[in-house]
DNA sequence: TGACACCAATGGTCTTGACCATCGGCCGAG
DNA sequence: CTCGGCCGATGGTCAAGACCATTGGTGTCA
């Protein structure tokens, strides 16, 4: 058994003894306490962050987090994910309207109907090529005097935290199946019919307020999402993300 | 942005240029070309083997793998995924056969294709209605006298573990957006060219013998896919689940 | 009393250097 | 020619130390 597979256990130990949020000590401690150089303890402690045991804060500590029961899948966003294959992540903004939110995206909010937020409609692209259509929508008081420039290259939630000091804290997203109609298939360039996925999303903030509504297609001939089952006999944690076809 | 983010550009672009199963240059050479240290190198790396892009073989090299490319998820058998939801999951063999693997299945099997092995169709239900249809394919010598009794009321699983003595310990499983033909449509009972997931998984021994390879085709119209953000700034790592339509 | 600046502690990153474990080819013995 | 052991190259692991970036408290000054 290797030194870090020992501190592992170790660390896993000293887990349980704690309740969640608590601060494990901090990293030259238990590395010295445990005779091991801070790299290997960090190596440790990074699988147990990875798998969703532990939660690290810049210059707070390392703390015990919640109990994820099941699965656990990363998502990245947009931006990030093709940064990470090596492509160039693009968007382009096809509208971008003040509206009154209605009775479905209202819900999607928790706001009143009558409220105003701005929609959004973007295509993202990968080395140019469509991926996805997305549609946005936000409460216009979170945002005011949002444009259409401002969303071309930066990033929309950089924008949210550094503009409008927004943070997103938790988010829901579902995934269906479902076909292009003429609008999409004609943006995305792909045949009426097409098999892709359907993404919805609601953010919200640390204090509970949604964000965004974000409905999001993408085309089912580039995109496709890769499941990788560990059978880890403990509490069975995998890590996660987002693909594109090979 | 880091160093060690730059290095994981330039190795993915290295990559690119290589064909599958080309070998990269060894980490000592690598990490003098690109000016980092041999740790920094290998947290690159260790990024590119944990998504699948690279695989690692000791004293040989390291070399680019299949891209299956990202992601990663945690599933859970149907049985215990409706279980979890407080349904009754049942499941009706459609047919049980005896044939020769042919060239899909036994690369995915990673056999022969004058190999034999089982051809199972089952529908899988759920409070009695068609939730999915399953193409499940198992090499013969693993499961010798297999019958279509045994399935019905136990879990493939437990089965496998009970009376073959056969674990799954890995396994992987790509999602994809696509419609119903006639034959799945009938079956499911809906509409034809509806949407549907189309799940494809390979399961793997502890010893890295591949078990199954199954096909199935879930309804779009039931069956929707929940992922959960917890927040967390960069590495935007994120909890996930498998939900139902609610 | 309040606001601001500072500072210690923490996690984040990176380097240099070392030794171990495994693989595969080379070369010598038979 | 064949077999087997040796050895170089590779990945796997670890140490000790250094510096950066962020956080949060403390102390000072207005």
């Amino acid at each position: 058994m290797t030194k870090q597979e020992q501190i592992r256990q170790r660390v896993v130990q000293l887990i349980r003894q704690l309740g969640v949020g608590e601060a494990i000590p901090s990293e030259r401690r238990l590395s010295t306490d445990l005779g091991v150089s801070r790299l290997t303890l960090r190596a440790a402690l990074d699988e147990l962050v990875r798998e969703g045991y532990l939660v690290r804060r810049h210059g707070s500590g390392t703390f015990v987090s919640e109990p994820k029961i099941a699965q656990q899948l990363t998502l990245t966003s947009f931006t990030e994910d093709m940064r990470r294959r090596g492509m160039v992540a693009d968007s382009r903004t096809i509208s971008l309207e003040n509206v009154h939110a209605g009775p479905q995206v209202a819900r999607a909010l928790n706001i009143s109907p009558a409220d105003r937020v701005f929609q959004i409609r973007r295509l993202r692209l990968a080395d140019g090529e469509p991926m996805a259509l997305e549609t946005l929508h936000v409460p216009v008081s979170l945002v005011p005097g949002l444009t259409a420039p401002q969303l071309e290259h930066a990033s929309w939630y950089e924008l949210l935290e550094d503009r409008y000091n927004v943070v997103i804290a938790s988010g829901l997203q579902t995934i269906e199946p479902t076909v292009t109609n003429e609008e999409e298939s004609e943006l995305l360039h792909v045949p009426l019919h097409s098999p892709a996925f359907l993404f919805e999303r609601t953010s919200q903030t640390p204090g509970g307020r949604t964000v965004e509504y974000v409905r999001s297609i993408y085309r089912g001939d580039r995109y496709r999402l890769v499941a990788e089952l560990s059978q880890r006999r403990e509490p069975s944690v995998t890590p996660l993300a987002i693909g594109e076809r090979g």
